[in-house]
DNA sequence: TTGTAGGCGTTATCAG
DNA sequence: CTGATAACGCCTACAA
């Protein structure tokens, strides 16, 4: 591949005035300038980064971590962080830590060696990420944290309105007349599962309606944990008639479990996920969901980056996106109930602003 | 960050040497050895990847082109691809061109400088790789294509048996009883949209029925292709009784359109789509699909790559990756056939070998 | 306004 | 077996 050294030799000028003329770090003269590019268009020269980045101390490479790629919330997300960082000169090193902060250190130690000018990172399990941050810090490298954050985070931060997202299906449910509510919630070590219980919590309190703590099962955010929690759900007694799920996977196993059990969704359970993945709109019955925009999640993340590399010193920022309640065919009355007009009732029920929809 | 002159300092031995110990490009003391690495461990030292890439002419990153992650299938892929590079010590840069061959362009150009030690690349449509990954060839980076394959491709190749798949998810559908089959193609530029047509014409030729060219619908690879295509083929007289779809984006499209016009599937239209997504198994009725693994995919190149870093330069590899057929719910028999017993006629009619089953 | 030279952190070569 | 030293390609003072 051509260098500058060649190029210099072709437009038969020194090599500091090529990087000159690309860098604009000094008026050249208009002839000689179109020479040097001339040169460079001629020989299709592109400057290597991996030089640029080592004389610089910085590279346009953006590092993101993530748990895992193939969960269907995240692709939005990179996508989002991808699209910004690209459109603005960035490249995006993909890492996936499976929930493994032992694999999340690895990467995170791994990719300081690349001089990225960034990290976005959705942190594993029990990670150790505000330690290491402070270092990337030190070094002016701006970190970003989204979706969830670790123990003791102080810095930037993308989240959603996990707390709000919850309370306002919860109400959604309360308002179509249930009064045995159950969650299955994430792992509550994880900032977006607890604030989402939290929001459960907070509308069952204002409904004044007891919680009973079997009502509330812990589990992995996956289908699986979503299936055997709600075989044990089905099996208390009273038998909750509504089922709030920390997110669609876990309300896809609900949805599975629920079925094997013989009973029906929305007539014997109603059931709302969080997320709203594309999958929500074909499940049989379609299902209710918390949305939020992981593409958002990943534009907004890259575009703190991004200021941050422009100079912004400012505090750190806890960006937190508004969440919209989709309700589907997944959510009815309760066994036994007198039939609602759920439309004039649901409108009533949220906050203005928040867009509700029958899909 | 430290580096390896301070390693060097704090080792009491000479830059050389520490290098020597990190790369064993020469057997060093073992009292010497020692406490190189004594002080690479205190110093939590990691070579810089640049100036090593820099100086060794090639980096440990590994480029992933492809259309787009939030596309469903594509995850499943670049996870397959990142474990494997992952865990050989190689790492993705994951760059999408949203099926815009400048876009692919501009990633291939710009991969360039960052050395990377090869390429995988889901060519996007009118992809001019071929030419590019010559020029990547001439400087000793491999090259893996997967999925589909640009004009005059005859490097390596990762691609699932789409005629084949295609082949048996028809005779299914024939065996059913069916005799007027429709399908809805991708774009037949793409090497996989063309061979799932050319086996489907295949099944249909073995099986002497005539296929109508209107019952050849070409479209994009997503649900509103597969959505407006179906409205098409729907107002057909006669109307066909099952629908062959080229991929699962478009098999979910028709499902809606199938359901808006008032029919039923599988009871009035049968339906097979391709690629097996999750969400196959979740809609209402549950999808048929020719299964494939995007994440054997992804896993065939990387190990394809490594093993030409490790020196293999054997002539080109053209891996073709086995389908299997999922019978869900989407599929029956047509209108008015006599009800078959289609798990005994289903099993009789595919190869030995050939997977099927009712999820 | 243009050219020269030093150095970013490695690795590889070559004396000792 | 160990230690200097010269690249790798680029950027940036600084000198002309």
């Amino acid at each position: 591949m051509a260098n500058m050294k060649e190029i210099a030799k072709m437009a038969r000028v020194s090599l500091g005035t090529v990087s000159h003329v690309l860098n604009n770090s000094a008026v050249v003269r208009e002839p000689v300038r179109l020479r040097v590019l001339e040169a460079v268009q001629a020989a299709g020269y592109q400057p290597s980064q991996l030089a640029r980045g080592l004389r610089r101390d910085k590279t346009n490479m953006i590092g993101m971590i993530i748990p895992d790629i193939t969960n269907p919330f995240f692709p939005a997300v990179v996508r989002g962080a991808e699209d910004v960082a690209f459109s603005n000169g960035y490249r995006l090193i993909l890492c996936n830590t499976d929930n493994d902060h032992s694999k999340e250190l690895v990467h995170l130690n791994e990719l300081r060696t690349y001089l990225p000018a960034g990290l976005i990172v959705i942190p594993s399990n029990f990670s150790d990420l505000t330690t290491q941050a402070e270092s990337y810090r030190r070094a002016g490298t701006g970190v970003v944290c989204i979706d969830r954050l670790p123990k003791n985070w102080s810095g930037d931060s993308v989240t959603a309105d996990n707390e709000e997202g919850a309370y306002n299906a919860t109400r959604c449910l309360l308002q179509f007349g249930h009064t045995k509510l159950a969650t299955i919630t994430g792992p509550l070590h994880l900032t977006n599962a607890k604030e989402r219980l939290d929001g459960f919590k907070r509308a069952m309190r204002e409904a004044r309606l007891h919680l009973a703590p079997e009502y509330v099962q812990e589990t992995t955010f996956d289908k699986q944990g979503g299936y055997s929690k709600t075989l044990i759900l089905l099996r208390l007694i009273p038998r909750p008639t509504a089922i709030f799920a920390g997110n669609d996977m876990i309300a896809l196993g609900a949805l599975l479990a629920i079925r094997e059990a013989g009973l029906r969704c929305p007539e014997d359970i109603s059931l709302i996920g969080f997320d709203d993945l594309d999958l929500a709109e074909t499940t049989n019955p379609s299902l209710s969901s918390v949305s939020q925009s992981g593409y958002q999640l990943g534009t907004t993340a890259a575009r703190i980056l991004l200021d941050r590399l422009e100079g912004d010193k400012g505090p750190a920022k806890h960006l937190v996106l508004e969440t919209t309640l989709k309700i589907r065919h997944s959510v009815a009355a309760p066994p036994g109930a007198p039939r609602r007009n759920r439309a004039s009732k649901g409108r009533r029920s949220t906050k203005p602003g928040l867009a509700e929809e029958r899909a």
